[in-house]
DNA sequence: CAGCTGACAGATATTGAAATCTGTCAGCTG
DNA sequence: CAGCTGACAGATTTCAATATCTGTCAGCTG
C-alpha cells in the first residue's frame, strides 16, 4: 500500500500541531512545523485556520476540554453529593498536579497557550463552574446544602479553590503541607455548605 | 543654607531607588540611576547594599511591610471576631485593588519585585496568616468560631480568598460581579467558620 | 474544479557587535 | 582614617542587520 496518502483533515492538523508544540515549545513552533510534519505546504494549513492564532486556540480548546470531560463523569454520578464534591476537587487537583509533575515543559506550553487564549480559558471555567452548580443544586434537593442561589455559591466554591487548580500556583502544589492545605480549604467549603 | 549635603543612609537609598523604580520601571532601573538621583557614585550603594538585588530585595520588602502594618490595626482591635474578619479581608481586598487601579505601572513594578523575591513574599504571607490566626483564636475564644487548628484555619482562610488579593489575579478585579463574588465567597468562609 | 503549491510582501525573530551595567578595590579627601 | 570615588573586568543589555515566519493568492494538478 501506498504510505499513507491521508487526506488532510482539521483534525489531523491539530494533532500535529500538538506534537510540534511538544516537539518544539510555544515559542518556536511554527506553521511551517506542522506543514512539514505532514508533509504539505504551509498554504494548506491557512485552508483549514484561518490564522495561527486560531490554530493553537483550537489546540488549547481540545486540551481544556478533555479536563471537563473527565469531570463531568463525577457530576453524573448517583451518590451523595458531599461525597461527590470532595471527589470533583480532589480529582481536579490530582489531574491537574499530575499533569505538571509528570511533564513539566508540556504544562508550561499549556500555560503559554492559555494565557494567549483568555476566551477559551473563560469558556472552561464557565464549563468547570456549570459542573459545580450542578452538585450544589443536588445537594440542596436533597436537603443536605444550604444555598440561596446555587450559581453564585458554585462560583464561590471555584474561586476559593483556585489555590488548587489554577496553573499559576503550579509551583507551589510539590511544596510540603500542600495536601494538608488543600483538605483544610475543602473542610472549610464543606463546612460552610451543610444546611 | 548649602543645599542638604546629608549623609548617605540606607534609608535614603531605599527612598531613591523606590524614586528611580517609579520613574524607569524594573528593568531599566539601575544602580547607577540610584547614585546619580542621590549625587553619589555607585560605588557608595554598594557600602550600604552588598548586590542590587539586596537593594530591590529591601524595597520590596519595605513595601510589603506597609500593607501588613496598616492590616495589623484591625486585628488589634477589641470587637467581634467575626465584624473584624470581615473588615480585615475587604480592607486587605480594598487596599490591593486601589494599588492596581491607581497606579497600574507602579503596580506592575512591584509584581516584578515581588516574583524575583520569593523569600519576602513568603514572610509577608506568613505574616498576614498569623494575622488571620490570632482573629481566629479570638472567635474561638469567644465561641463564635469552631477552629480544630486555628494555624491551619488560617491558611485555609488565606488560601481561598488568594483571588481577591493576589496580585496575579488584578486584571480580573476590575470585572463586572467581582465584589459580589468576593462576597460569596467571604459568606461562605464565615458560615464553615460559625461554632 | 477542489484542493494544494510555492513565490511573495510585510511582520517578527535571531544574531552578534557595541554599549551599558554590576560589583570590586586601590587610592583620594575632608 | 571612615567614607567616598572612579577606573576596571566580566556580565548583561541594546540595537541594527539578517534570517525566518505569517498570511495571500495566482496558478498547477490529479
Amino acid at each position: 500500500m501506498a504510505p499513507t496518502p491521508q487526506i488532510l483533515t482539521a483534525e489531523r492538523i491539530l494533532e500535529a500541531t500538538e506534537e510540534v508544540l511538544r516537539r518544539h515549545g510555544p515559542a518556536k513552533a511554527t506553521v511551517v512545523d506542522v506543514a512539514r510534519a505532514l508533509g504539505v505546504s504551509h498554504g494548506s494549513v491557512y485552508r483549514h485556520f484561518r490564522t495561527k492564532a486560531a490554530l493553537r486556540e483550537a489546540v488549547t480548546k481540545r486540551w481544556l476540554d478533555r479536563t471537563s470531560e473527565s469531570l463531568s463523569a463525577i457530576v453524573a454520578e448517583d451518590r451523595d453529593p458531599e461525597a461527590r464534591l470532595r471527589d470533583w476537587f480532589s480529582a481536579l487537583f490530582a489531574a491537574k498536579r499530575r499533569k505538571a509533575g509528570d511533564d513539566p515543559e508540556l504544562f508550561a506550553t499549556y500555560m503559554v497557550l492559555t494565557d494567549e487564549n483568555g476566551d477559551a480559558v473563560g469558556e472552561h471555567i464557565a464549563d468547570l463552574v456549570g459542573q459545580l452548580r450542578r452538585i450544589v443544586e443536588a445537594g440542596v434537593a436533597a436537603g443536605t446544602f444550604t444555598a440561596d442561589d446555587p450559581g453564585t455559591t458554585a462560583r464561590a466554591l471555584f474561586h476559593a479553590s483556585r489555590r488548587f487548580h489554577d496553573p499559576r500556583y503550579a509551583p507551589e502544589w510539590e511544596q510540603p503541607g500542600t495536601e494538608d492545605d488543600f483538605q483544610a480549604v475543602v473542610d472549610l467549603l464543606l463546612r460552610g455548605l451543610k444546611a
